[in-house]
DNA sequence: CATATTTATACTCGAAATGAGTATTAAATG
DNA sequence: CATTTAATACTCATTTCGAGTATAAATATG
């Protein structure tokens, strides 16, 4: 039999990802005074055969947004923690089933929006992750400080050991530029982060970057910790990409998406010899300096055999 | 208001992986009669505040294991596909709520098993994977022969195209590893695994490899394809490593794990280069041939800065 | 005991990939 | 027409990778 209590409700929330003028961008729901969040809906399951069937239908309805690609990033249960039971939402205002949300990352070309939605720049949310410039100054004027005493306050020498080896792999020397959600977890559990304060109930003493409703924070920092990932080793740029593009915009769009400078020749040299692209022959109406040729993306990769980008060899004969 | 119809139950399965003797082996749960099973129990909101504490909750009471590593592998809503919707299965007998499952994959060293659980060397379920050896003979004598029937059998052109490139990435010309859960997928569609017919309601007419009940080798591929990918950049092997080891210990286990064989001089190159290991001053006690020297996990390299295993550079100055 | 067999480990070497440039070309701007 | 901006070609040293050869240290076997 099934008890009312092993019974939940499943929350779909997506972070649908566009690049704008060098700026990655995502689709929030902003109302007027209260925190932005991901499009959000209730998966229904007497209607939609998968969750991703589930996903389209509402994002379709809310935000207008046709998807293109969709990944799934992960599946959030924590009570108390990030959650929508945690804050208050209508949807689980009766005191109903417990939520647990799945996460989705989107890619599409930036469009007219749904009234209630906007795009906003998603290094309003993670202002520490743009390296693109310099180190965010942020980082040594006020993260690596907190996080020393966050280190110095763990209850025991163990913790403290623990704290300051994620400390240093977080934002120590060297930058990984993947690690996003690995960062976010740590500033919320060092109080950084407004989320955090409000989920546990006490006013607010810090609150790094721009915070969001729930848990959407989080799965917004996984999207870019996967998307900053598969960039290297599958195609999937070109589904931020108008058809047709010059190679710096693609650098720029990679770049954004990154939070870091590519050395331009070497950038060029690697999308060429992977194939991916291929030149039209146009070429850009002046704007500045010599007219750069468009390409477009050779969707013909995709079948051609391995995934571009897919590295790792060393494979020998049999014994 | 909640609705009856917007309430599931959430189903917890788990692939969990050891290697013993060069073959990697899954923790099945083998009922006479019926098809395999990875351990699965429903998560229960009540009494548990993340899916992951539910997971080890009853992962320890059916199995007596202690987990490990544990990851979150995908969460799986197909109705009618795979799914214990389709099946039989106590919980849902009563015709209660749809069944949403969250796959895990989990590492361990083999232990001793509980009553009714069983290890089994995952290539029973994946024959086609293990290209140790050599490349898999049934292959060329039995999948791609009935792959090349389905392109033809596709509906019209375009599909044929499609289904042509599927199966060139999936089984052509060279051999990416970690595609398991595609080459997985593209076979059940192609009515060439048991699972197909049992969940379309037909006789079975092809069976490869060894059917699972549910969806479980759909969860069990997505398990391989993970561990495959994550072997590469994180150190994942040795949580299926004793304490001590040799090198060739080691890399048996990663040649089991991806189903390949490794150039021996080179992979020692590779380890010793990220520092991952250390030795121990002890040596085997000899059995045949050169006693090898013992080897540890340098739990250390965690803390020092950068995955191990992670390359992409190429990252230039500020413009 | 000599020799074959195993396995470990060190070292070499060419090919390819990578990082970091320099040089040259083609336009617009003032 | 010099200057600026950008595109693109080419170079070069270094590192990494793939594929070996060479040597060492044990057991097994005649």
């Amino acid at each position: 039999m099934i008890a009312r209590d092993t019974v939940v409700s499943i929350g779909l929330s997506a972070a649908i990802v566009a690049v704008e003028g060098e700026q990655p961008a995502v689709l929030v729901v902003a109302h007027a005074g209260s925190h932005d969040a991901l499009p959000f809906g209730p998966f229904d399951p007497a209607h939609h055969r998968t969750l991703e069937s589930g996903l389209r239908k509402w994002v379709g309805e809310q935000t207008r947004f046709d998807l293109g690609y969709t990944e799934q990033l992960y599946t959030f249960g924590d009570k108390g923690r990030h959650l929508p039971s945690s804050g208050l939402d209508v949807r689980m205002a009766d005191g109903g089933a417990r939520m647990v949300s799945v996460g989705y990352l989107a890619l599409t070309r930036q469009g007219q929006e749904a009234p209630g939605t906007q795009w906003r720049g998603w290094y309003h949310y993670f202002p520490w992750e743009d390296w693109r410039d310099c180190r965010p100054a942020m980082i040594d004027a006020v993260i690596v400080p907190a996080l020393k005493k966050f280190v110095k306050d763990a209850p025991d020498a163990k913790a403290v050991e623990l704290r300051r080896a994620r400390v240093n792999v977080c934002f120590g020397e060297g930058w990984d530029e993947e690690r996003v959600l690995e960062r976010y977890e740590l500033l919320y559990e060092a109080g950084l982060v407004e989320e955090f304060w409000r989920d546990s109930g006490r006013p607010v003493k810090n609150r790094l970057g721009t915070a969001m409703q729930f848990d959407h924070r989080r799965i917004l920092a996984t999207a870019i910790a996967r998307l900053r990932g598969k960039l290297k080793y599958r195609p999937v740029v070109f589904e931020l990409m108008a058809p047709a593009f010059t190679l710096l915009e693609l650098q720029r769009t990679v770049e954004a998406l990154a939070g870091l400078r590519l050395h331009k020749q070497n950038f060029r040299r690697l999308v060429a010899e992977q194939g991916l692209v291929e030149g039209t022959g146009k070429f850009t109406a002046a704007t500045r300096g010599r007219p750069a040729e468009l390409f477009r993306f050779r969707r013909e990769v995709l079948r051609e055999r391995q995934a571009p980008g897919v590295r790792l060899g060393r494979r020998g004969k049999p014994a």
